[in-house]
Order: C-alpha cells, then sequence, then structure tokens
RNA sequence: UGGGGCGUCGCCAAGCGGUAAGGCACCGGGUUUUGAUCCCGGCAUGCGCAGGUUCGAAUCCUGCCGCCCCAGCCA
C-alpha cells in the first residue's frame, strides 16, 4: 500500500473524496503518434499510480483525432510500453470511438446558438484572431442562421465539400483576454484515411472538442494533464457547460518532466533517426521507453524516478543522475559476472598444467542466487586499465612487480611486461600465489587491489555497447541538437565474457567494476553474445589528474 | 506591453502564521576479495527582491523582479 505519496492533486483527490465523490476515474491520453518517452511515464505514473492508491481505474485512451498523423503502429507501441512500466489500463478507447456522439454534441451547440460554420480560409481566421494585446474581430459567418449552419455542417459530413472550406467554430468572444476562446474551431474538414474509423469520417474534431467530452462521458474524475493546458481550461468548462452531458470532470495541471541531456519532442526524435545518429527509435540512447527497455533501464527504476521527483506545478529539469541512481539501485540485486572490454594478456608462469575449477557466488550479498563456476589457467585477459607502468599515487591495481588479487581467483605478481616493436605491451608474464586462492588463503599476502579477469581458454567473445549522453549540452533544442550531438555517445567494444554469464538464462548482470549490462533484446545470440551498458558503477576513485 | 502559471540548498521537493523535512548530487569517515553495495556524519541564520502587518512571516498584505505557456483548420 505505497499510501506514503503526498503532493497537491493527491490532496486535492483525498479531499474531493472526503467530500462525499464516489471514487476515482482518471486516463493517460496519448495521441497515437509517436512512441512514449520518459517524460510520458510521469504521467503515466501519476494517472495509474491515484487510480491504484484510490481503489479507482484508469482508462488507457487514446486521442486519436488527427487521422494523418496516427498510426496503429504507435497504438501498438504505446500498449507495449503502457504493460511494461507495469500497469493495467480500462480498454483501451479511443476518441474516434466517440465520433457519433462528438458529432451529436456539435449538432447541439449548433442549435442552442453555441457554434457555426465558418467559412473563412484558415489564414483568414488566423488575421481575425486579433494578437495576445489585441482583440480579434468577429468571422462575417459568425451570425450565420441556426438552420443554415446545421444544413453546411450536415454537408460537411456529407463530404460536400473540400479540406479548408469551411469549418465549424465554437460562438465564445473575440475580444477574450485568451486567445483560446475567441471562436476556437472545433471540426475541420480533413478527407484522410483514419487508421480505425477509415473513411467514414471527412470531418474531424479538435482536442478542445474531443478531450472534455470523452472525459465526460467516460466519467473521469480528474482530468490530469500537463501545465500547457492551463489556457484551455476554460474552454474545456465551456463545452461542457454547453451540451447536454451531465458529468464535469475537473481539469487539473501539473508540469512536465524533463530530464537534462534528454530531449523529449517526437519531431526531434524522428529526426536523430532519419539523420542515422541512432539505429531506430530502440536505439539504447533514446530517451523512448522502447530504447529505455532496450538500454536496460527497468520499469521499478522508472517508477522509483516518479516517485522521487514529486508533482507539482513547478517547470523542472532532473538531473540525469537522479535516473541513474534510481536505476543503479533497482539493479544492484542483479547477479554478478565478469567481463573483459579491451584485453590484455596475462600468462602466469607458474601454472601447473592443468585448468583449475573456481566457484564464485552469483552475488556477494545474495547467496540465495547460488553459484557459478569458471576456469582458471595459464592464459587470462584482465583489462587493459588495470595494468599501469607508471601508476600515479594510490592506484589500487596491476603495476610492474606490484600485487594484485584477481576478484573469486589468486593473487598475482607481475614480473614482466612484454612489448611489440612499436613499444606497446601485449603480454605480462605473471606468477600466481597456489596459497592465496580465494576462500582458502593462507599466503597472509594483503593485496590493495582486486581486478576482474577472464581466463581465454573459456572466455565468450562478446560485443559490448557502451554508452554516454547522447548529448554534450544539457539543454539540447531543436536549434542546436546537431551541434552537441555526442560524437562518442556509443563505444562498441569487442571483448571477453565469462562463460556463465552467456549460459545463464538471467538477462541482466552487473560485470563487476565496469557497470550494469544486459543482453541485447534484438541482437543477442548465446554464439554471439551482444551487451548493452545500462549504467556504469558509481565511481568515486578520481585520479589526480597531471 | 493582454491572459494564464511558476519562483524554498547545485537538481528535485516538504512546508499552509510558531521559528527551514527528505531525496539526488557533493564532501568526510567506517565495513568490504567490486575504488560497487551497505553504514555513519556534514551540507539553506536562509525561503526571487523591497516594504508592511504580527509577540512571531517561507507562510498574510502591497509593490517590484525573473522564468515558462498561449495568437494550429496539432495534441
Amino acid at each position: 500500500m505505497p499510501a506514503d505519496l503526498r503532493d497537491f492533486i493527491r490532496d486535492r483527490i483525498r479531499r474531493d473524496l472526503d467530500g462525499g465523490s464516489a471514487g476515482v476515474v482518471t486516463r493517460f491520453p496519448p495521441e497515437p503518434n509517436g512512441y512514449l518517452h520518459v517524460g510520458h511515464s510521469k504521467s503515466i505514473c501519476l494517472n495509474f499510480g491515484v487510480a491504484q492508491e484510490f481503489g479507482g481505474k484508469t482508462y488507457l485512451r487514446y486521442d486519436d483525432t488527427n487521422p494523418e498523423k496516427e498510426s496503429e503502429e504507435f497504438v501498438e507501441s504505446i500498449q507495449r510500453d503502457v504493460a511494461w512500466l507495469g500497469f493495467d489500463w480500462e480498454g483501451p478507447t479511443f476518441a474516434s470511438d466517440y465520433f457519433d456522439e462528438l458529432y451529436g454534441f456539435a449538432e447541439q451547440l449548433i442549435e442552442r446558438g453555441k457554434a457555426y460554420v465558418c467559412s473563412l480560409t484558415a489564414d483568414e481566421i488566423r488575421k481575425t484572431r486579433g494578437t495576445l494585446t489585441e482583440p480579434g474581430t468577429p468571422s462575417p459567418y459568425r451570425d450565420r442562421g441556426i438552420a443554415e449552419n446545421l444544413d453546411l455542417f450536415r454537408r460537411m459530413r456529407a463530404g460536400e465539400f473540400a479540406d479548408g472550406e469551411h469549418v465549424l467554430r465554437a460562438r465564445i468572444d473575440m475580444a477574450s483576454p485568451n486567445v483560446n476562446m475567441r471562436d476556437p474551431v472545433l471540426y475541420r474538414i480533413r478527407h484522410a484515411t483514419h487508421h480505425r474509423t477509415g473513411d467514414d469520417w471527412c470531418i474531424y474534431p479538435m482536442y478542445d472538442f474531443t478531450h472534455c467530452i470523452c472525459d465526460a462521458l467516460e466519467g473521469i474524475t480528474h482530468s490530469l494533464c500537463t501545465l500547457e493546458f492551463e489556457d484551455h481550461r476554460p474552454l474545456y468548462d465551456w463545452v461542457l457547460d454547453n451540451i447536454a452531458v451531465n458529468f464535469h470532470p475537473p481539469q487539473i495541471e501539473f508540469s512536465r518532466l524533463e530530464v537534462e541531456y534528454v530531449v523529449m519532442s517526437k519531431r526531434l526524435f524522428a529526426a536523430l533517426v532519419d539523420g542515422g545518429h541512432v539505429t531506430g527509435w530502440d536505439d539504447p540512447r533514446m530517451p523512448t521507453l522502447a530504447g529505455m527497455r532496450r538500454r536496460g533501464y527497468t520499469p521499478a527504476a522508472i517508477r522509483e524516478l516518479c516517485r522521487r521527483i514529486g508533482v507539482t506545478k513547478s517547470e523542472n529539469r532532473i538531473e540525469y543522475e537522479l535516473l541513474e541512481f534510481c536505476v543503479r539501485r533497482d539493479l544492484e540485486r542483479a547477479p554478478r559476472g565478469m567481463a573483459v572490454l579491451d584485453p590484455l594478456r596475462v600468462v602466469l608462469t607458474n601454472f601447473q598444467p592443468d585448468a583449475e575449477t573456481l566457484t564464485a557466488a552469483w552475488h556477494p550479498q545474495h547467496p540465495d542466487l547460488g553459484v557459478r563456476e569458471m576456469t582458471f589457467s595459464e592464459v587470462l585477459y584482465i583489462d587493459r586499465d588495470d595494468f599501469m607502468e607508471t601508476p600515479p599515487p594510490k592506484y589500487r591495481r596491476l603495476t610492474p612487480g606490484g600485487m594484485v588479487r584477481l576478484r573469486y581467483g589468486y593473487i598475482i605478481i607481475c614480473d614482466e611486461v612484454v612489448k611489440d616493436a612499436s613499444g606497446a605491451i601485449v603480454e605480462l608474464r605473471c606468477r600466481y600465489v597456489p596459497e592465496s586462492k580465494s576462500g582458502s588463503d593462507t599466503s597472509g599476502l594483503k593485496p590493495k587491489g582486486v581486478i576482474h579477469w577472464v581466463d581465454a581458454e573459456t572466455a565468450r567473445p562478446a560485443s559490448i555497447h557502451l554508452y554516454e549522453r547522447l548529448f554534450t549540452e544539457a539543454n539540447p533544442n531543436s536549434a542546436n541538437y546537431l551541434d552537441v550531438l555526442n560524437p562518442d555517445s556509443l563505444r562498441a567494444m569487442e571483448g571477453w565474457v565469462e562463460p556463465a554469464v552467456v549460459a545463464s538464462d538471467q538477462r541482466a548482470f552487473q560485470f563487476e567494476r565496469l557497470g550494469y549490462f544486459v543482453k541485447d533484446a534484438v541482437d543477442y545470440a548465446p554464439a554471439r553474445p551482444v551487451f548493452n551498458r545500462t549504467v556504469a558503477l558509481r565511481d568515486s576513485y578520481k585520479p589526480k589528474v597531471p
């Protein structure tokens, strides 16, 4: 029972319930015109969250009133993503399910003298709307008779007119200081095929007319939306006040979730994909839920993020570190494994002929996860940056003549550095201490460092993708995004992974000292392992830069 | 400069007239065969600014200042 959440919306709902309201019904209303992104998760967690907490229900409702931008592909991806986040919905329903009712209410508005068919062009409507400081001027069609309006509107529906010839407008106030109230368009003609209703309609209702009515029809008790719709609330209320509907939900606005180094615009997503800067909507660098899923971010981590950021009306931009904290926190319980990204050969000069099998727990704090076995033999790989010929102070890894523990294995001492003609290090010749075996160490040696390794004999080659933020700027936008693209957002390594990880049916692992990794959902195959680094480990090692 | 919102620690965010919660980040320290996890401790005489009311103000009043949103036949 996560009844510990408190914010102005939950407070309001609590008050409504105490005041005798029957229950809680919310809705998550995406337009199926793109993939869901982290920003949406705030709305999802809020809408589904409050319903769960107060014993209500939440509709997944598609706001599909603009056929030219919408498609079945997106309705499917949205359901996949909401389900992945861990929520069950009522429905799904579609605004297009209500096209008949919507049309009826539109005629009702006409009959009541509250709406009229306007035959101005889009351009003329714009020009007569006035400006932010000057009132608009009434359309010459504003006072058309009811019968004529009804006739025209029916003929609009019947397909007698071309796109743009007429629109249905609300008759409110051309001098309103709120430009949204200056006779907003309610219906426009669009001879387009709708992904669900096909060619049944050639007129489509606008958001402002549709949303409030769908909310009312579905009995939404709290219509939660983002801040930019605050100015639309008077129109939301006007529509419901002027039609014969007996339910009037309150619209309550909260601020969007923004994240540093992340763009949330579908337009920009498309530009990134089309420009070849990422591989697709589900590229692990994308802030889409599909991308984050492939990256290895977990639903619990995203829910945790939404819980921690709260719900207010202040605009905010969360630091990426908070998201990463949530991801690490959830992944901490992942089984451990070892992988080497950039191999450096280590030859054990005193190794006995037969390989030895070592046993290691899958998790140091969770013995219930069991153990796995790994071989230890004459030739090993360690990561290149775990060896330095001239180490900085406080370096706790391998150095010439130095000693280090191989995690779960033995202590080794580096006797010789082998270089090629160009002076590059190609191999380390080391000696291991037979009595230093992990768990039964009688050597008395106390090496300062512990490093990871794999057995060259049995390790599996693997592609390992390391990711960094897509942008080098905390606030990328449509104007500068190309200039601030991070050229190193993806580093593809050809490394080695211990075989038990590949054999395991688990997908997410912590490769010790490197971070959390996940088997790529698309490209991974046991014969050709591909891992994505979800997030690196927290690292408090700060070498003094020379 | 019309209308609608928002301003509490680097980033979020409690607080609703009684003398600044918490989280992330950061900085110290402890445990540790992951420089991880975990554990301890530190981190706003100050709440956009200026006045005022009050015994007492982040909370009330007045006036400023700053930021965001709105002029789609998009949502």
